[in-house]
DNA sequence: GCCACTCCTTAACGTTGTTAAGTGGGTTGG
DNA sequence: CCAACCCACTTAACAACGTTAAGGAGTGGC
């Protein structure tokens, strides 16, 4: 029927499937047999390209930063814009995707396409007084707040911010009657993410000012 | 041998096993025969104990709880010292076993016993000039940021602190040549792990200090 | 003495990641 | 023009995993 000649696959074509097919079956339905299946294809043709499984999932972490950096302009300006430029957009690719920081967390890059986005970075933030060592410190913390607190809403349920099949937030407001702000802080934790998200992530920069030689 | 009568296990038994296992073999390696040979009893008969594996790995995240709010004097006096204790000691129930902030994020308590930690901890900040809702973001800015490094952290390796097996940070200065930043960061981030979460934490604390309302 | 209940065993099922061996089509060399 | 060769995939199979079904040993009540 569809006459392929030369490879039928190769490395983006299969990480792009399997990051398709992540937002339908989630990670834990995310089995070699499925993604070789969508490829049309017998799954050990998968092993001809990655080494085994979890080369795979680092290919598709990969894949998710080489969009989240070709995606909007490069970092320019006020280190404050970039910064929350650089850890918006990451919470973007990791939202992007059904269990998307999951996969991301966990995965090693498989070039280092990375660098050049983070260098960027960096050199905005010494530019504007940080040393190199709080520079790095201070994009580290941006990104492990990110990447935890996104962890943290995709575990919630897979629909994030309609309530179906996810976090009952009023049964947990039942069961805590005892310990009223620990009841009422739910909605506040576990709804309004986005909100939830750039508050904190507002916190960290005003923290991190304060690590600048000479600021002003 | 030992002619045991009545049940030989119990959910907190096999928890406390299973987190032992954990620190020897790792998350992946954590199946549920090994558990059960652990205990010297047959795969299923963890069934009649937890309605299915996750429930399992859902219980040992409450004991990493439950002994998290056991530990250290309950919160009080300065709100910075509580929160900073709270977080803390969060991380070093995390850091206690391999893998263990996976195993925590992903997990759903199965009991209200967090409940009282966190009412006592909020109480504190909104005794120090906090709304609710504040204390509430304050609160989860800092979990997700301790989880998220904590996760980062331990997925360089089984070991943390020696670099066994684990990141190898001159192989990758070499690899960055060209992106020179990018390259010095790497011992800032993935070295020095303990002062680099605490500068972190620090940071956050300056950050949310400046959503209390009336601050002195 | 018998029923009932609790807690574990034996056996087995389907699925998963992974490996070994085979195969066809495309290109290359003589 | 045919043979050799290698790339890229298929078929077959394996061990290990989570999980379920069925059965049995021990204890307690009446």
């Amino acid at each position: 029927m569809t006459p392929q000649k030369s490879p039928r696959l190769d490395r983006k074509l299969v990480a792009d499937t399997a990051l398709r097919l992540l937002d339908e079956v989630g990670l834990d339905g995310l089995t070699l047999r499925a993604i070789a299946a969508e490829l049309d294809v017998k799954a050990p043709a998968l092993y001809w390209h990655f080494k085994d499984k979890q080369a795979l999932l680092d290919e598709m972490a990969t894949e998710m930063m080489r969009r989240m950096n070709s995606a909007g302009e490069p970092p320019a300006g006020d280190w404050r814009e970039a910064y929350r430029a650089a850890m918006h957009g990451l919470r973007a690719q990791l939202l992007r995707y059904r269990d998307g920081a999951r996969v991301y967390s966990g995965a090693r890059f498989t070039d280092t396409s990375y660098a050049a986005g983070l260098d960027a970075g960096l050199r905005l933030l010494v530019d504007a007084g940080f040393t190199l060592t709080a520079a790095a410190r201070a994009w580290y913390t941006g990104y492990s707040y990110t990447i935890g607190y996104t962890v943290e809403q995709q575990a919630m349920g897979p629909n994030p911010f309609v309530g179906e099949a996810g976090y009952d937030l009023e049964a947990r407001a039942e069961r805590l009657a005892a310990h009223p702000l620990a009841a009422a802080a739910g909605p506040v934790m576990f709804g309004e993410f986005d909100e939830g998200y750039a508050q904190g992530l507002e916190a960290i920069l005003v923290g991190i000012d304060t690590w600048r030689t000479g600021r002003a």
